[in-house]
DNA sequence: ATACGATACGGAAGGAGGCTCCGGTTCGTG
DNA sequence: CACGAACCGGAGCCTCCTTCCGTATCGTAT
């Protein structure tokens, strides 16, 4: 539902409109963050606003249109890693994963994460859906002893949302993206001898 | 220098009108974030806004100078922590207060984080001082070995950053305040076993 | 082919804020 | 008390958001 064909057909020239909106307001992302002008989006697409706004109420419905395909990615990518092997492996591949869809824009994690505690958005619903795939991963991850217990799932997003805006404001520094992900995962603190449980990064010499 | 009584002291009505916008400003953060109306401020000042605008040339030079204190005594704190017995509960403690400090207004980590990068910016000075105070305890920790000897200190204010502006996201949810600083301290992950090195809050059954 | 709803369009208009600029006012000192 | 320096106020211009409605366009039934 709320999919591209729904609604008994839209007229000619409103499919091209709204193909042409969404068009430039990818871009317009893109370049400018979740935050760049409407008005500047309508007149590119050679629109008026008020064809935008009929569109697309609101800022996050535009963004809900862009995002819902990679979220419905995602979503499957996390059923997919619920039978993966390692619970520990799959949550991190999952959160690396989350992480750089929600980078994609800049600006992007903070709408996702107000999203979270607000139904009435339309971002909401997908959101939703991203809520209850960590959830299952860490869960499951936990289940095996592999995260510790303790962690509520709403921390666990707290957490990984605020690395992956910490990503976004360090753009251009000198840190490797996944970078900060991984040190949460392992923590700040020095593990009492060597290495813990093998994680990808330190297999190497 | 950049005091409040430099430059061949003020005129009078000038340091009036400047103490009445400092005070305005500072509720008025406080009630509606980092982003609040200038012309407001200036307005309950019982000011023009030309007025606000010769004392504070940009938002962040009304923040800087509302926030000169705090980051004082954080520095201050930072030099005193410096002799602590344990170097990681140095820099745990040195952390939670400066998380507490750029968490007053509400956007205030964000404005922080900016200017890291930005030597323009009025709170660059004052947030290179923090920069260097978490370094130094940083770097005291690792020698310690009580952190990792991995984490560059950017990546350490990063991850900090983030956990920070997590929490202000979070703001009501049942996320319990300094928990993810602690969380990320010692990691997701499950130690090898039982406890690792005592912290607060692990010596309770 | 035509004509007639239903749909969709465009942009004017009104609102909120940010920031600048300069004629006028006030201070405080000689 | 008088005069220049310092300071004030807010009109004005800008950008962006959002709503509203007269007008144009589409698709179909005839």
């Amino acid at each position: 539902m709320g999919d591209t064909t729904t609604r008994r057909a839209m007229r000619a020239d409103a499919r091209r409109n709204r193909d042409r909106l969404l068009a430039e307001a990818r871009t317009a992302f893109l370049d400018h963050g979740t935050d760049a002008s409407l008005e500047d989006v309508a007149a590119r697409a050679g629109v008026g606003v008020g064809t935008l706004y009929r569109h697309f109420p609101t800022r996050e419905a535009l963004l809900a249109e862009l995002l819902r395909e990679r979220f419905d990615a995602l979503a499957a990518g996390a059923r997919q890693l619920a039978a993966h092997p390692s619970p520990r492996e799959a949550l991190i591949t999952w959160t690396l994963d989350f992480v750089r869809t929600t980078t994609v824009y800049r600006g992007l994690t903070a709408a996702v994460t107000a999203t979270l505690h607000d139904p009435a958005s339309a971002l909401h619903a997908s959101c939703e859906t991203m809520r209850r795939a960590a959830t299952a991963l860490l869960t499951r991850a936990q289940e095996a002893g592999e995260v510790r217990a303790d962690v509520a799932p709403l921390e666990f997003l707290a957490l990984v949302a605020g690395a992956s805006w910490a990503r976004e404001q360090m753009a251009g520094a000198e840190v490797p993206g996944d970078r900060l992900l991984l040190l949460l995962f392992e923590g700040l603190g020095v593990p009492d001898f060597g290495r813990r449980s093998p994680t990808r990064s330190d297999r190497s010499p």
